[in-house]
Order: structure tokens, then C-alpha cells, then sequence
RNA sequence: AGAGGGUUGGCGGAGUGGUCGAACGCGGCGGUCUUGAAAACCGUUGUACCGAAAGGUACCGGGGGUUCGAAUCCCUCACCCUCUGCCA
């Protein structure tokens, strides 16, 4: 959420940046916001000013009573009860104002960075980097939706049996393979000094909002009625979560953490026929970092979690591109977003595999993340978070691009974490419905 | 899940209707003393909103209510503790 401080005094700056994402309402919002604000600041100033009278009323009415004063006190009660009434009707219009402002101001996304293109789709995003050779597969290369199958490692029938669609069984190699890529971007995160954290995969109404999610992501997120909890779409929400309601000294920055945990997303209307495989899941594992920077400092340390990022994808070997997302593309909450897409090869296609942002204080306003400032006043922090990495696409594009007639390949990196070089088919047998 | 008890400032802990943003202790910061440090002593020490400022207002787990006046009374929700039950 932007500070309505900001809006006010930066007013032509905030539109500006708000047309790159081409979103036609955005002046009426501001219009609306602006309006709002200025309403809620003169029901402020008024109901102060009542409020300051009814106290000194109530002081002169105890004075009264203690010194015995009875029936003067009862003829002052009936002027203090008419501001009493005069203030709640202040303070009534002054909550509903105030929470008509935050909703506009919840409706407004962040302001993109001066880096961001304009642009109105992912077509406008741009690849600024490219790293890797692109591998030739022969002709008889498989997709991994049909290697799966073939090498008997993940299981979307029987996923379709215990949930739903979207909710794969990981089996035997395909398990192992999993577990090692977890342990893998876990070891790189500590050894790249992010401390690690298990957050619950459940979260409350306000740690959604928190990081934004809600209200921008409702339909989005698996809700669980009955306690009203949140499946958690990406570890950034429980982790950032943390911080939220924290005010810190700028020795504890920046502050960096890593935590796996999986992730449930409802995908609602995203899905179509060129969604196959590992491409799109409801559930998938992902190891996110997240760091909350001084403000001064954020954009190099975007650059630092990217170049991180970067990494892990050159140890796997994978053919990667670094895209600007563009105006169209960027997400509500971001400021600046880095893609990382590995290239697929049997699917010839590019797939987003992390995705690092910038939210500068967008998170942090509707957290309270603060930090003291040498003069001991208090100022809004920036939040950023990567993916590092999501594993679905990875698993898909190691199957692909691996892919001999000997088996598919593990990364050498990945060899000590799965104990095999390899992924082997089994003979074919009869499996009689079990694993 | 049932019964009872709790939730106060960075921490501990007073406060059961009026002058309480809140005693007291610890911690933090500044100072006196000291060659330096410790101790002792003195002072200071929450956040947000409105305001050019002076200053004002709000906040004692969240929300609502009673009252001229609420940390204090009532309702409700959340969380914590103890006992009982259930359970990985």
C-alpha cells in the first residue's frame, strides 16, 4: 500500500508511474484517495478539538463531585453529554472515512521502478540477459510429461485419486529428486548467509494483507473457512509475516532468510490446453529468500538476490534468461521484478522458475516494518523476495534436457543430494495399482 | 473440546470508575564523579494521527458497549496458562 503522505506530495510522479501499468482507473483512485484523505484529516482536526473540550468537561465534572458540589456537577453532565454525543458521531464518520481511504488506497498497486518498460503483456517484457547453450535434443526427444511416465517418477493419476488435478505423487527417483533439490537450495541459501526458517504454511486474514495478497489475491489463495486460515501461496507471506509490527535498529540489517515450504495456489482461470505437465500445478515445492533492506540499499541488493539466483541455475547447468517484467506484467505489490526462465528444451519453451521483486515500502507500510533512524525517528523498510528456486520447472527442464538413451542425467551438483548419477527406467511390471 | 485463571510500556510488575500514558524495579540513553571503567547519584527513556508551531487527540491483546469520565464495569473475538478429555 503507498503512503498516502507520499500520494499527496508526489502526486504527478505516482500517476506517471501508475500509466505504465495501464491502469485505466488509476487517476480516479488517486482523485479518490487524495479526496478522502483530505475528509479525514478535517473530521480528525474536529473531532480533536471535541474531544479536548469533553475531557476538560469530565476533569471540571470529577473536580465537582470530589469536593461535594453535587447538583453543579449534574448541570455539567448535561453539556458534556451533548459533546459526548457530538464526538461519537465525529469519530463514527471519521472510522468510516478512514477505512473508505484505506480501501482505495488497497486498491492502488506500487509504483514501478524508472527501469520498468512500459508494455501491456509479457511480450513487452525484456530479456536483458541470456546465459547458456541452448541444448539440441534428437528428434525422438520426449516432454517431460511423457518422460514421467516412462521413468515411472511422478504420478498425476494417482494424484487425481487422493486430491485432484494438479496434485502430483512424487515416487521413488522422482521423491529422491525433489528432496535433493530442496537440500540443495537450502545449503546454497546458509552458505550465501540467509538464516533459515520453517514457517507455517497456514496464515491469518492479516498476514495476508500484510504482504498483500489480500485483498488483490483472494480468489486465489485455498481458504480455510472454518478457522479462516490461508494456505499459503508462496513462503514470502509467513516469512515476511514475521516482521510485520517490528521496528528495528540498522545494525540488524539487512535481515535474510530462507525457507522451503510447499505452496498451494488455486490457479483459478489460468488454466488451458497448453498447460501440461509440471508446467502449472495447484501444489509445488519452493525454497524463497527474502530480505528486508534499509531503503538505500535495496535495489543493489535486488541485484545481489538475482545474481544469487543466477547461480543456482549455472551450477544446474540450465540454459537461463533474466526478463524485465514490464508495466502489464508486473505484479500488484512489486516495483521492479526480475524473471529467471529456464529453457525447456522438448517443449522448446522458456519457463519462469523465480521470480525476484522490489517491493520498496509497499509491504512495509501495511506491515509497520520499521527501522530507527540515527535521530531516532522512524521510517518504513523495503522488502524484496525471490524464489531460489521453484521446483516443478526445474524438475521439468532437467528431465528434458538430460534426457540420453542411458537415462536422464542429475546434475553434478545434485549427485552427492540424490545418491544416483542418473535416472534409470525399471523393467516394465505390473504394478497392480501400487507405487 | 469442557472448566477455571490470565493478556498492562524493551522486560518484570503495580494499578478495580476521575487528576493514569500509567507507580516501582530492571534494561537503554545523557550527565556528575573517575586517569579509565565499575559503583553511586541526577536526569531522560513508547507508537501513531492532526497541526507551520505551540499544542492537541488516540492507544493498557482486537472489536463493540455502559458512563459526564474506563487500564479498571459489561459483551464478543483472539491468544496464553492450569486441570480434565482427545490425539500425531
Amino acid at each position: 500500500m503507498l503512503q498516502i503522505s507520499y500520494i499527496r506530495e508526489n502526486k504527478e510522479k505516482v500517476l506517471a508511474g501508475l500509466a505504465k501499468r495501464h491502469l485505466q482507473e488509476a487517476p480516479q483512485l488517486i482523485d479518490k484517495a487524495l479526496a478522502l484523505d483530505d475528509e479525514r484529516r478535517q473530521l480528525q482536526q474536529e473531532y480533536d478539538r471535541t474531544q479536548a473540550e469533553a475531557n476538560t468537561a469530565a476533569k471540571a465534572i470529577g473536580e465537582l463531585m470530589r469536593s461535594g458540589r453535587k447538583e453543579e456537577a449534574e448541570q455539567q453532565k448535561q453539556a458534556a453529554a451533548t459533546l459526548k454525543q457530538r464526538s461519537k458521531e465525529l469519530s463514527d464518520q471519521l472510522k468510516k472515512t478512514a477505512a473508505a481511504l484505506q480501501e482505495v488506497l488497497y486498491n492502488i498497486p506500487n509504483v514501478p521502478h524508472d527501469k520498468v518498460p512500459a508494455g501491456t503483456s509479457e511480450a513487452d517484457n525484456l530479456v536483458e540477459k541470456q546465459w547458456g547453450e541452448l541444448p539440441s535434443l534428437p528428434d525422438d526427444a520426449l516432454p517431460h510429461w511423457e518422460l514421467i511416465k516412462e521413468y515411472d517418477i511422478i504420478d498425476f493419476e494417482l494424484g487425481n485419486k487422493i486430491t485432484g488435478a494438479g496434485f502430483p505423487v512424487y515416487k521413488k527417483q522422482g521423491a529422491r529428486l525433489q528432496r535433493a533439490l530442496i537440500n540443495f537450495f537450502l545449503d546454497e541459501a546458509e552458505k550465501a548467509g540467509y538464516i533459515e526458517v520453517q514457517p507455517p504454511i497456514l496464515i491469518n486474514e492479516a498476514s495476508g494483507y500484510g504482504t498483500g495478497q489480500l485483498p488483490d489475491k483472494e480468489g486465489q489463495m485455498y481458504h480455510v473457512g472454518e478457522d479462516n486460515f490461508y494456505l499459503i501461496p508462496t513462503a514470502e507471506v509467513p516469512i515476511t509475516n514475521i516482521y510485520r509490527d517490528v521496528i528495528l535498529t540498522e545494525e540488524q540489517l539487512p535481515v535474510r532468510h530462507v525457507g522451503y515450504t510447499p505452496c498451494f495456489r488455486r490457479e483459478a482461470g489460468s488454466w488451458g490446453a497448453h498447460v501440461r505437465g509440471l508446467n502449472r500445478l495447484h501444489q509445488f515445492d519452493k525454497v524463497e529468500i527474502v530480505q528486508i533492506s534499509h531503503p538505500d540499499h535495496s535495489y543493489q541488493i535486488l541485484e545481489e538476490m538475482s545474481a544469487y539466483i543466477q547461480s543456482l541455475l549455472q551450477k544446474l547447468a540450465l540454459p537461463y534468461r533474466v526478463v524485465v517484467l514490464c508495466g502489464g506484467d508486473l505484479g500488484f505489490t512489486s516495483a521492479l521484478t526480475y524473471d529467471m526462465e529456464v529453457y525447456s528444451a522438448a517443449q522448446q519453451k522458456w519457463l519462469e522458475v523465480s521470480s525476484v521483486s522490489n517491493f520498496e515500502t509497499f509491504q512495509a507500510n501495511r506491515l509497520k516494518l520499521r527501522y530507527r533512524t540515527a535521530d531516532k525517528k522512524t521510517q518504513l523498510l523495503h522488502t524484496l523476495n525471490g524464489s531460489a528456486l521453484a521446483l516443478p520447472r526445474i524438475v521439468a527442464a532437467i528431465l528434458e534436457n538430460n534426457q540420453t538413451p542411458e537415462g536422464i542425467k542429475v546434475p553434478e551438483v545434485l549427485v552427492p543430494y540424490c545418491g544416483f548419477e542418473r535416472l534409470v527406467k525399471e523393467g516394465i511390471i505390473d504394478k497392480k495399482g501400487a507405487v
